[in-house]
RNA sequence: GCACCGUUAGCUCAACUGGAUAGAGCGUUGGUCUACGGAACCAAAGGCUAGGGAUUCGAAUUCCUUACGGUGCACCA
């Protein structure tokens, strides 16, 4: 029930419209002042009256009913007290009923959401700076699809670029089948490596040549790509499944080899092309940018080319309503430069592209480079996390049965959280100490929290019906907090924040271990017992699909 | 140099987009339960929301400005 419509509904202000009201109804900052409070400091002007007096006046008129129980004038403000036992009633009962479909909508209905994410490099193992994109992408997919919408997961792959033909000619002069074969990702790897750091003039201008081969479709050197493009493949799938994300495509940008010339065509044909130092630019000085380069001087095409001609093929397959980047924010600029491009092209759909920058992951003694060797490798992370989770539970709860397969779900979905649990634009310090802390603020804290009200169900049941006779406040907040769902949800699919969502499970986690810790469940008195069980059953289901949508797994036991 | 982003408790971060006394976790100190699972719960200490100005009934939030940090700025992706 919308309570902020059903106030505003009865509140009758000369002057005042319903939907100003509606606007202005907000939470106060402590529940004992009432649910919902609506500031009249705004309304003095149009009603000639002090904020304090129209809000006794408000207040005093307002028809308190069975739905709102209570209205009372505070300092300007009108708080409202809901009835918390109906409250209680609907939200359990809606709750238990949904299940696992509990805060999902079909408010997306029909509409198509691209989401452009993880995007990994061919021939590089996924490091920790890989991980946001995978984690912030996998959750807003599910957060999407969540809500009615047909979420399109794309992998645009980094598979095109001179890179290639210097990996091959690395491979050639130092490689060896076996050796690849044995030692993987991480062997190819080192071979780049290797490549930057020795390679002389002879040896760049062979890689250039490497890299023609392969555009021009020689067998061998392409034959070689596929090998190393279906090493990385089969490698990235392993962690893709562990970090519970998925794709529906993985088009990445040699697909788009064949689709650029018509986009310069079409960008000719629209007289925005333009020569400048020997390349082919679009001039975005007008709109404050440095021009966007569309082919070099020696003719070949760039980033952008192949994101423009990426967009449009989006466009025509998918027909999106909104197609979404999960880049970091240093690609700000380029996405500011292909949106506005492609909005000079006269497609009006280019307001539907939606960058979402997070920040950038660093490690204690500075930046990452693959070159220097200072990387976390992802995998590395993960077994830390779920090795330390077994050895946890093998100390607390030595009985458990598949202890492998819960420290899968409470470590990986440590890793995971740690992505998602700030706002997606700041920046962060990989630490060790930070993802392996498993108290406090974690997705361990809300797993754990699960295991527990699983534990109590187990032994007591879910009620088929129950009696509400009054709420204590620790009822009321949990009860308000299960509420408050759905609305997380929408908001996380609006900003392209999960941080939202994980922020909502930990404070849902903290509210129903305060009841826990407070009330007693399995031996109260009375109607008590059930009331406080379905209680307990409509909080797990929020928990467990509020993790849920990040990705993260919830185990019955720990 | 120009542009964008950030700056909130010792540390890591929130704050319903302009509302009441700025909240959590970690860390510190002290407590709780004869356990429905202690990976828990409670309490204390800790803040001029980086500095300065403006807007208004009211600002961490909007607008100038300064400082500090980050990122980007033509043929890499």
């Amino acid at each position: 029930m919308d309570y902020k419509k059903y106030i505003s509904e009865k509140i009758n202000a000369e002057g005042v419209s319903g939907e100003e009201i509606y606007s202005a109804i907000a939470l106060p900052p402590n529940p004992e002042m009432g649910d919902y409070a609506l500031p009249c400091f705004k309304f003095a002007k149009v009603l000639r009256k002090s904020p304090v007096l129209i809000a006794q006046s408000l207040a005093e008129s307002y028809p308190v009913d069975e739905v709102i129980e209570k209205a009372e004038a505070v300092n300007g403000y009108v708080n409202f007290t809901i009835n918390k036992s109906a409250l209680a009633r609907e939200v359990i009962e809606g709750a238990l009923a949904a299940g696992g479909k509990y805060g999902s909508s079909e408010e997306g209905a029909g509409k198509t959401v691209c989401i452009d994410y993880s995007s990994v490099n061919i021939a590089k193992p996924f490091h920790i700076g890989h991980l946001s994109t995978t984690a912030i992408g996998g959750a807003l997919y599910k957060i999407f699809n969540f809500l009615g919408y047909k979420a399109v997961g794309i992998n645009h792959l980094g598979d095109y670029g001179t890179q290639f033909g210097k990996l091959i000619c690395a491979y050639k002069h130092w490689g060896n089948k076996e050796e690849v074969e044995k030692g993987g990702i991480h062997a190819i790897n080192d071979l780049y490596v290797r490549f930057n750091s020795e390679a002389d003039e002879q040896m760049e201008h062979e890689a250039r040549e490497y890299f023609r081969l392969i555009e021009n479709g020689d067998k061998e050197a392409n034959e070689l790509f596929d090998w190393f493009k279906s090493l990385t493949l089969s490698y990235v799938q392993t962690i893709y499944e562990k970090l519970n994300v998925r794709f529906d495509s993985y088009a990445g940008e040699r697909f788009y080899t064949d689709k650029m010339q018509p986009v310069i065509d079409e960008l000719r044909e629209k007289g925005l092309l333009k020569e400048s130092e020997g390349a082919q630019i679009v001039d975005l000085e007008k709109y404050g940018m440095p021009p966007c380069l569309i082919l070099r001087s020696d003719g070949a095409s760039l980033y952008a080319t192949r994101d423009l001609a990426a967009a449009i093929y989006r466009k025509n397959t998918y027909d999106f309503y909104k197609c979404l980047y999960v880049v970091a924010y240093q690609q700000n600029l380029h996405f500011k430069q292909v949106f506005k491009v492609l909005e000079l092209m006269g497609k009006e759909w280019a307001k539907d592209l939606v960058h979402v920058a997070y920040g950038m992951v660093s490690l204690e003694d500075g930046a990452m480079s693959t070159r220097k060797g200072k990387v976390v490798w992802l995998e590395d992370v993960i077994a830390r996390c779920v090795e330390k989770a077994y050895g946890i539970i093998s100390e607390k709860n030595p009985d458990l049965e598949n202890k492998q397969d819960v420290a899968e779900k409470v470590g990986v979905g440590a890793v995971i959280f740690g992505a998602l649990y700030n706002n997606k634009i700041k920046d962060i310090v990989f630490s060790y100490d930070k993802v392996l802390s498993f108290e406090g603020e974690t997705s361990v804290y809300v797993q754990y929290t699960c295991a527990r009200a699983n534990s109590v169900i187990e032994k007591g049941g879910v009620p088929s019906e129950f009696e509400i006779s009054g709420l204590l406040p620790q009822e009321a907040e949990v009860v308000k907090s299960i509420a408050a769902f759905p609305q997380a949800v929408k908001d996380a699919a609006e900003k392209y924040e999960p941080s939202i969502v994980a922020r909502y499970a930990v404070d849902l986690a903290q509210k129903f271990n305060k009841f826990y810790f407070d009330c007693k469940i399995l031996t109260a008195e009375g109607d008590k017992k059930n009331f406080r069980l379905a209680l307990t059953a409509a909080a797990l289901t929020a928990l467990k699909n509020s993790l849920t949508l990040l990705g993260i797994g919830v185990p019955d036991k720990m």
